[in-house]
DNA sequence: GCCAACGTTGGC
DNA sequence: GCCAACGTTGGC
């Protein structure tokens, strides 16, 4: 999952002990499907810094909540505001996250160099998505690169 | 700040 | 449904 260190960063969600955030402000639909349909409570996530130098993994998390709807879109003062989105049937939803640990930095540079991860879905050219899945193969390389 | 890549909007 | 115009993401 990527988020912007000075909009919301690793730190941060160190800073909120034993809590779950909501993974709120998610405006793109196949990003969305991915934590409507896919993330399930456990599921581990790589904590990525983008939008900054160097962007790169910075941490790891957990899938605490599944998803439901994302509050900020009938916040009419959020910048994640949605008019067109309704109680009712409500268009965007977000997961419940939980910090697990901050990870030596690996950046985009060095994933890049790994050929195991080359095939990962946020490495490939022109990907924008801000959620993107992990196969339990990268998962493991990666966990025991940052171990 | 630039710009490639991708997503969304809306006229037709 | 097509597609031009526009907006956003995010690395560099």
């Amino acid at each position: 999952m990527k988020s912007e260190p000075n909009v919301f960063s690793i730190d941060d969600l160190r800073n909120c002990p034993g809590q779950i955030e909501p993974w709120n402000g998610v405006r793109n639909y196949q990003a969305r499907n991915f934590m409507k349909n896919d993330m399930k409570v456990g599921d581990g996530v790589l904590f990525y810094h983008s939008n900054c130098s160097p962007p790169g993994i910075v941490g790891c998390a957990v899938v605490a909540r599944e998803a439901y709807p994302d509050e900020s879109q009938f916040d009419k003062v959020s910048d994640y505001f949605d008019p067109k989105s309704t109680k009712e049937t409500p268009r965007w939803f977000n997961v419940g996250v939980k910090f697990v640990r901050k990870t030596p930095l690996i950046s985009l540079n060095e994933l890049r160099e790994h050929k195991e991860l080359e095939s990962m879905r946020v490495l490939q050219k022109g990907s924008r998505l801000s959620i993107t899945p992990v196969t339990p193969e990268e998962w493991s390389y990666i966990q025991e690169l940052s171990s």
